[in-house]
Order: structure tokens, then sequence, then C-alpha cells
RNA sequence: GGCGGCGUAGCCAAGUGGUAAGGCAGAGGACUGCAAAUCCUUUAUCCCCCGGUUCGAAUCCGGGCGCCGCCUCCA
């Protein structure tokens, strides 16, 4: 059997994935930093990376991931000196915000969330290995990187540094360095900033060295798997590997994967153009979390979303198709009546397995894989339409729906009761329609969907369901 | 200026040499008291444009046009 392909940021190419332990994947993946709320651009990667998790565990992998959480840079600063409070107290609020998210999102959790202050001494550790390979220099108690000192730099992103100097902005950064590309280890310590007391002086890390220390502490010097949003490949994940490489001398990542963004309307998301949402925004507006996963799940996490009012609509439509199936599936569990087996239905169920597997193996081909499952729902439907199947053939689709779904995550198995209220008036309605007093059955079904349930008569009685 | 990516129906989105998946929306039909759900039919003579290679290209090559991202701390 074939195996899992990647698309390699590295080397542009996708590549079959071969893990440096048999069985055993280790995985760095950028997390957040807990400035402010995460935005759906955010979660995009968030997504695309617990569904690449998932994946490698439905293929039978162990995972081990970790998920950074950056609790010290320069926003995180500049707030805590507005609000006048320490950079903990920023940081805890949206910290457990971003948790929150995750759960909303059915978004697994990694093995680790490490800190960025939970790890100076490893930072300060990797800067002096650094230091003592003559690959940095200081200036007024700042530490920097010098780049020309790796020649492999630019390997990732093909930005060589003679090239990146021609026509990038100017260095609008307030520290002093030699060159464009250099990138700053250790931040000397500033007036009114965080500081840590260290052998290297007073002063805090700079961004890119709390990846590599992390990364190494816990996945060791040289992983599998390395992610974050494409506005990370430079200069970011170039950087982690100057850094890391240059103080190990080994190779630190073999497969690169980068998503692409997050659009709104056709343009970056921003502030300004209003046009940036959160995870709360978007609930607010109605959209089912698990209808907004799967707008993004669905998708290429190579392709540039186009996030739009419309596909969110749409993609809680495609979602609901699905709860409508398991749900159906599910109802035949619980009848009485037992049907007959149909050897077609087997045939459709293993082959979209086969399919699902074989385009997520094909660089996590999410759309053609959900169409797949999709053509089985169809296939499904039409021969559960021409009579009723076999409990236990039921309960085999629901198996395969799960598997399924440990990688897509959109299945929600809400066992929710109806309060009395809701419950009298389903029974007045069936009074009603029994009584062929159509207009008043129609008046409390319209009532309802207005409260967001929906009734469905069928030849077995009211069936109910939420939005 | 440098690096990378994209351009397929009303919308979203697969397809990288063999004659256009899937979802949503729309139209018609079956079912229903009416709906909903479900099923059936239907919706691109054609894949941004122009050349070229080929028996054959949305798919490869060359040249345009348009769009997006990155180029120092934004996923």
């Amino acid at each position: 059997m074939s195996g899992i392909y990647f698309y390699n940021t590295e080397t542009n190419r996708k590549e079959e994935f071969v893990s440096i332990e048999p069985d055993h994947v280790r995985m760095y993946t950028c997390g957040p930093t807990v400035y402010d709320f995460a935005h759906i651009g955010n979660y995009r990667a968030y997504l695309f990376e617990d569904v690449l998790r998932r994946y490698l565990k439905y293929r039978g992998y162990k995972v081990t991931h970790v998920m950074n959480l950056t609790d010290v840079e320069d926003k995180i600063i500049r707030k805590s000196q507005e609000q006048n409070c320490t950079i903990f107290d920023v940081t805890k609020t949206y910290e457990a915000a971003f948790f929150e998210d995750l759960d909303s999102l059915c978004i697994e959790r990694a093995e680790h969330y490490p800190k960025a202050t939970d790890h100076v001494p490893e930072m300060i550790d990797l800067i002096k290995k650094l230091q003592e390979k003559g690959m940095t220099y200081e200036k007024d108690g700042s530490i920097y990187y010098r780049v020309n000192m790796f020649k492999d730099y630019g390997r990732l992103s093909g930005n060589r540094p003679e090239t990146v100097q021609a026509g990038a902005r100017i260095d609008a950064d307030e520290y002093e360095k030699e060159e464009a590309t250099d990138f700053v280890l250790w931040k000397s310590r500033k007036e009114g900033e965080h500081f840590w007391q260290t052998e290297l002086g007073e002063g805090r890390p700079g961004w890119h060295i709390e990846c590599s220390a992390m990364a190494m502490k816990l996945l060791g010097s040289h992983f599998d798997i390395h992610c974050g949003g494409e506005d990370n490949i430079f200069p970011h994940h170039e950087n982690e590997i100057a850094q890391s490489e240059g103080a190990t001398g080994e190779r630190y990542v073999n497969y690169w994967l980068h998503c692409r963004h997050l659009l709104v309307d056709g343009e970056k998301m921003s502030k300004s153009k209003g046009n940036f949402y959160t995870l709360r925004d978007l609930m607010n507006k109605g959209f089912h979390p698990m209808a907004i996963r799967f707008f993004i799940v669905a998708s290429h996490y190579r392709t540039p979303v186009n996030l739009t009012m419309e596909g969110l609509h749409a993609a809680h439509a495609s979602w609901s198709r699905i709860m409508d199936f398991h749900g159906r599936l599910k109802e035949i569990m619980q009848n009485d009546a037992e049907g007959r087996r149909s050897d077609n239905l087997d045939e459709e169920r293993t082959q979209c397995l086969q399919r699902f597997k074989e385009h997520m193996d094909d660089d996590l081909d999410a759309p053609r894989a959900v169409a797949a499952v999709f053509d089985f729902i169809r296939e499904a439907n039409k021969i559960m339409d021409e009579g009723p199947i076999a409990k236990i053939q039921a309960q085999e689709i629901l198996e395969a729906l799960s598997q399924i779904d440990s990688v897509l995550g959109v299945i929600v198995e809400e066992e929710f009761i109806l309060d009395e209220e809701i419950e009298r008036l389903i029974q007045e309605r069936h009074e009603a329609r029994k009584n062929k007093e159509f207009a008043k059955a129609d008046a409390i079904r319209d009532q309802l969907t207005e409260q967001g349930i929906i009734l469905e008569d069928t030849r077995d009685g009211v069936r109910w369901k939420r939005r």
C-alpha cells in the first residue's frame, strides 16, 4: 500500500512521509501570541494542524504534538503598559479564551503547550551554544544572529540574504544590527519592560528563539513535522532553522507544512478594513461552530480560502446533510423493526473508506475525501429509501462514519432534552394534525422553527432536530 | 525589486496528458395535507487570454493579463 504524501515547503514538492521513529510522529506547530482574541484566520492554521494530527493517528501513528504559546512579545508588553498591569495579567485572559475556542471548534489538545516565559533558561542555553560557535554578536547588550555564518540560510523560503536586502523595506526595528537579515536573539532591558536577570544580562528573548528552544527540548533536535501559517515561512521558520541547525549541526525538521491564509471577501483580514472576525463574532452571527469547522476543514489547506457569509451558509447546509444522515442511522438503531442487509451498501461503505484514505494520503486532500463521503451518503440514502436496512448494517456504517469523523471532527453527539413546553407543543401539533387542523399545526411548526427546532413528519411519526 | 501561490459553472471547490468530482444555490419531478428530510432529472461544448508541443491539454512549454501572500516579530 502506498504511503502518505505531504507537500514540503522546503522542497516545493509532494514527498512521501517517512517518520524518523517508526509509528511515532513528532510535530511542532506555531501557536498563538496571546495578546488578544485569536481571529478566524488563526484558527484556520490550528484546524489544519488538528486535521493533520488526527489523520496521522488515523493512520496508526502515535503523535507527539507541541504547540507553543507566545506570552512575551512586543504587543503583549505594549498592552500591559497601557493597562498598567503585568504581562501575565494580559496573557492569562487570552490564553483562557484560546482554549475555550479550541473546545468550541473541537480541536484536539496537543500533548504540550509550552510557554515562552517558562523556557527562558533553555533559550539562554541555546544562545550560548550559538555564541560559542561564533555565530552571534552583541550590541548594546542585545545579541544578534549573524546570518552570513549559516551558509544554508534561505533554504526554506528561497530568500537568499543578498536578495532580501535589495528591495526590502527599511528595517523598522529599534534595535541595531549589522545586516538587514540578522535577527535578534536576546533583547537588552528597556525601561518599563518585563525582563529577566540572566547570565546574558538583563533583558528578554527575541521571538524566534523560543520555538527552537522549546521544540528541541520537547521533541529533540531533529523531528518530523513543523507547521504554521504561510506568513511564518519567512522570516520565522527560516530563522528557526538557522538557530537550531547552527547550534546543533544537525538537521532540524524533515517536513515543513504551511497553510495558506484565509481571506475575507477576497482580502486579507485586518481591523481597519472591518473584515476581522473572531470565532466569537461568527458564533454571535448564528453560525454553528461545527459549520465553521466544516467550512475550513473541507477546504484544502494549501489553497487560500475565501470566507463569505454565503460560503458559511453553504457549509452549514453541507454539514447538516452529514448530521441528518448520521441521525437517520441512529434512528434505525433505535427502531424496533429489523430490516434486510444490502450487499450494495457494504460495497459502498468499503469504497467510501478506501477513497477517503486515498485522498487524505495525497497531501490531505480534504475536498476530495469529503466528496467521497457525500457520494456515499447519497448512495446509502438511496438504498435506505428503498426499504429498511438491517440494524447491524446501520451500526457498521455508524462505525465507518465515526472513523472518518475521528479526522474531520464535525459530528456532534448531542443528546439534549427538549424542555416541557416544547414537548407539549409538539404533542399539541400532533393532535391538531390528527384532527386535520392543519392551520394550527403549521402555526406551531413555524413557532418552533423560530425557536430553532425543526420538525419533520415521517412515516413513523414526527422527528425533530436543532437548526 | 526578490520569493512563493492562484485564476475551473451563480457561489464554494476537485481534477496535473485521455475527453470536466463533490457541496451550496436555482429549475423541474417523486414523496407529503402543506412542508422538511430523502431520491431522480437538470445547470461549464468547456476550464483567464494568445501561441506552441502532442493522435489527444483545463492539465506540459513559452508569452501576456488579473488576483493573493511573504520580504523582521501577522496563522
